[in-house]
DNA sequence: GTCTATAGTTAGATAGAC
DNA sequence: GTCTATCTAACTATAGAC
């Protein structure tokens, strides 16, 4: 199998390298400052590039939206996962789970996962699709660990878990929308607290 | 205390209409199609006016944009804050912080407040001050509840209230992100399975 | 108060030289 | 592959008639 760019050699050509940093840049630039604000034109800049010369690479400013979220649903897939198997595959699922839980807001902090799942509605309908399926496939990794706790008898009964789940990941990927780098906390102790509710609840 | 555009008598000119209208229905098309890619024309022909007209009642869209955030976060601490004093000041925090819960989230569903949150930062400076600070006396309200409840001895210790407010918010929230109005679940549910993490957990 | 007409700006995208 | 130059379309905002 082959990728576009790539030589048979598995060598790199100029446009790999270009097409790469432009997403590399349009990501940041799309992080900071919102999908919408950002124009061709400053992406170009960024990259060091003239204007014209992205439509060599891309042939739309939507498809550089278009690759950014898919790199960006790839990359968090991958640490949640690495996350799950470093705590180990006979651990509890709740280890497991708060793992994957503190893997997803890391990688919610540093990516600014909810402009990119707020991007998604804005794309056709086509490409969205297919980004709601690898949203999908996302969140059925948490609710696989929920499934796996709940089968081995950890959880009590009378909860809907997929409502459970949601509302976990929604409180997790809104931190994004209040967390302070510079304040007290860090994205381990957050996971921490909202462990602590799942399993203890605060009330007395 | 007279309100522009109003008469001494309290009478509501036609252009105080005109305003109203025009919040309204940006509020909505901001609502459904993001900030971002609604344009004043888009407004003028919604409210079935010219766009040019438009610039008799705001002198920019950015004034549009402000009109539309400010009725949100007034609108929605008046829901919240009716639904506390129906529980009754004298019931239970707890009881009142579910039904301010509710209150928020029907107001989140309603008029997709994530998005309006999501504005703000677009905003000049000085806005973008005063409404992060409408935003912390919203979320006043909900603290004040829990730590009454703190101070009635209803809760566990070795938590931070304050993050738990927020990540409690934050999955509230997020539920406009995935909440389907055809679907099995009501606000009130989601809210009820939200209070029975917060007092029992789920683990066993 | 609302209209029509338009100025002034900036966006995404293309063409052809190199 | 990247540049320069430019097209077309859409935007915000203004001016003056009514």
């Amino acid at each position: 199998m082959q990728t576009e760019g790539q030589t048979a050699e598995g060598r790199i050509t100029k446009a790999e390298r270009t097409r790469a940093r432009l997403i590399e840049v349009a990501t940041r630039l799309f992080q900071e400052h919102g999908t919408a604000e950002v124009t061709v034109r400053r992406i170009a800049a960024a990259a060091k590039i003239e204007a014209g010369s992205i439509y060599y690479h891309f042939s739309s400013r939507d498809e550089i939206l278009r690759a950014v979220l898919e790199r960006g649903v790839g990359d968090a897939r991958d640490e949640v996962l690495a996350a799950i198997a470093e705590a180990g595959a006979d651990s509890s699922p709740l280890v497991r789970l708060r793992a994957a839980l503190a893997a997803h807001l890391k990688y919610t902090l540093r990516h600014h996962f909810s402009s990119r799942l707020k991007a998604i509605r804005h794309l056709p309908k086509r490409l969205r699709d297919h980004h709601m399926q690898q949203e999908r496939d996302y969140a059925a990794i948490f609710a696989g660990l929920l499934r796996e706790a709940q089968r081995k008898g950890l959880l009590r009964g009378g909860f809907d878990a997929s409502v459970v789940r949601m509302l976990v990941m929604g409180a997790l990927t809104w931190v994004a929308e209040w967390y302070d780098p510079k304040g007290p906390l860090s994205p381990d102790e957050i996971t921490d607290e909202l462990m602590g509710i799942l399993t203890k609840g605060i009330v007395k």
